[in-house]
RNA sequence: GGUCCCUUCGUCUAUCGGUUAGGACGAGAGAUUUUCAUUCUCUAAAGAGCAGUUCGAUUCUGCUAGGGACUACCA
């Protein structure tokens, strides 16, 4: 039935704060989807509750999916002929359906105030709004037209809720999940239209929205699934079966340990973002990380979401959107929730900084080395980059303990390469690096390395190689070690060639007479 | 409490009745290395439980247990 028409499927946020990085792999699954199909993606804006509403939200979303890459085909702020795209300005048109479904007595009009029904809940175990209680309620159906009339026209309050009718089987066709199957006497009589602001629910103006965009394929949450039935009675009241879209609700996303969905406590605890990008919260001030932020590159971010809660089934886990487009498949997803595993996002984002040229790295890593007053040239740093870029970085866990990693982030650079920039402040002979590779003779034969050097016109990492490996084997001497200990301090870096070729002559003379002076061991 | 959804290595997952249950992250071991690494090789690690259908169940059905979501004039 959908199948002849155009795939159009949407993301519909609601602007009530940064975007939630399991939306923004629900966005990414919708785009993975549209694309494939050939499709178009919708950004619609669901704004219809006016009090939860947060200025820069919505800037927010939209900057969120420029750096992600993921690009929309119309929408707010990107154009398109199913407009307006924000739910607030489409009053007019939600006004209209609900007149229609209220006339063929398909809703009613319902005065109860929400004190009295908030005294109904707690009176009444398991109060629900629905055939087996509407009839003791406060609407149209037990009220006069004449009543009616006449309380609207005093200014009485009142919402439009959707009659349902009891004892039905509704079945949900979900591409994910195959049929699920309700009955309608556990539905509520589901509000429409609120009172409070003369604005409709999620509910109604999403079925309306849906259909005048013409979307063939829903994919969301799963916690929307409980609602879905109520959303195929809604397609049925105003005729539109016949193009209703299909169903797919995605897993949720889990807490990395212990139970329960993810949340921004997760981030802060385990110390990764939730959100895409730094958020500052306009109210309390609060400042949220994001991805983009803390050093991910967005490619990576996308490859690992993609993989949460999907998978090709290869052994290739490494993908590109555009290979992620060929080889998504909405049916292969999972069912069950997925626990956040950010270790492996940090995986992810080795893999891609490890594929960017060194060039690439260096505005980032410019800014680390001028935060530590370090002046230095592109050329420079990406020679660091590239010397640097395999190494592991050690650092400490959550629980205290001392851990190895790759380099995950431009940012791990800077504890391993100070040396690049900086002499040894002083050495530190109880660092066993030190105490094993510096013994009392050592001294003399750096000096003798000095001596060398100094003699040395060709300082080139080619050039060192072919005037020392001569002397070692004359001497005897085997270097590198206590050399390493007199131009970094400890036992880090890249090949001694290297990295005295970088360092240069002066520096490196430099450094070597300033450990033989300093070091003294026993 | 009610309704619905879910359940393969620690984690993400492959398998769409017949496999030595595969891969990736993480973990461990070894080799390589002028340091730390990288890299390479290897190892450990799983079908929640109980019935049933079947020649044969991880795969189908039921029950139990556990997990999740929803249960607003929020989305």
């Amino acid at each position: 039935m959908t199948s002849d028409r155009k795939v159009r499927v949407r993301f519909a946020p609601s602007p009530t704060g940064p975007l939630h990085i399991g939306g923004v792999r629900t966005a990414l699954y919708n785009y993975l989807f549209a694309r494939q199909h050939g499709g178009d993606l919708i950004f619609r804006i669901e704004d219809t509750d006016s009090t939860r509403f947060v200025p820069g939200a919505e800037d927010y979303i939209i900057e969120s999916f420029r750096w992600l890459g993921i690009k929309f085909d119309e929408g707010v702020s990107f154009g398109g002929n199913h407009g307006p795209y924000r739910q607030s300005e489409r009053r007019d048109i939600y006004r209209k359906y609900v007149d229609q479904l209220l006339s063929e007595g398909k809703a009613y009009i319902a005065f109860d105030t929400p004190e009295e029904l908030d005294q109904k809940r707690q009176e009444t175990e398991n109060f629900q709004y629905d055939a087996s209680t509407r009839t003791q309620m406060r609407n149209s159906l037990t009220l006069s037209p004449e009543e009616v009339e006449q309380l609207i026209a005093s200014g009485h309050q009142y919402v439009v809720r959707f009659k349902i009718e009891p004892g039905r089987e509704v079945q949900v066709d979900d591409i994910i999940r195959g049929m699920v199957t309700i009955n309608s006497s556990v539905l509520d009589d589901k509000v429409l239209f609120k009172s409070a602001d003369g604005l409709p629910t999620y509910h109604l103006a999403n079925i309306v929205d849906d259909h005048l965009m013409e979307v063939t394929h829903v994919i969301r949450g799963e916690e929307w699934l409980p609602s879905a039935p109520l959303h195929v009675l809604l397609y049925e009241a105003f005729g539109w079966t016949d193009t209703m879209p299909r169903f797919a609700h995605l897993p949720l996303l889990l807490k990395p340990v212990g139970n329960g969905k993810l949340s921004k406590r997760d981030g802060d605890k385990f110390g990764f973002p939730v959100f895409p990008l730094e958020w500052h919260d306009p109210k309390t001030g609060e400042v949220s990380q994001g991805y983009r932020e803390q050093g991910y590159l967005p490619e990576a971010v996308v490859n690992f979401l993609a993989l949460l809660g999907w998978n090709p089934g290869g052994e290739q886990e490494v993908l590109s959107l555009d290979q992620l487009v060929q080889l998504f498949d909405l049916s292969q997803c999972s069912k069950a929730g997925a626990r956040f595993d950010y270790i492996k996002a940090q995986w992810f984002n080795h893999q891609y900084l490890l594929q960017r040229p060194a060039m690439e790295w260096t505005p980032e890593f410019d800014k680390i080395l001028r935060a530590q007053g370090i002046e230095s040239t592109p050329e420079r740093e990406a020679q660091v980059v590239d010397m640097m870029k395999l190494k592991v970085i050690e650092y400490t866990d959550k629980e205290g303990n001392k851990k190895k990693r790759n380099i995950s982030f431009v940012s791990d650079l800077w504890p391993l390469c100070r040396f690049f920039f900086l002499p040894p402040e002083s050495y530190d002979t109880t660092d066993k690096f030190v105490r094993k590779n510096w013994k009392a003779e050592t001294a003399a034969e750096m000096q003798q390395l000095a001596d060398l050097l100094a003699t040395t016109t060709d300082f080139s990492a080619e050039g060192l190689k072919a005037t020392i490996e001569p002397w070692t084997e004359q001497t005897g001497i085997r270097p590198w070690n206590a050399w390493r200990v007199a131009l970094v301090g400890t036992g880090q870096g890249p090949n001694m060639y290297e990295l005295a070729a970088f360092l240069g002559k002066e520096e490196t003379l430099s450094r070597m007479a300033h450990a033989i002076q300093t070091i003294s061991v026993n």
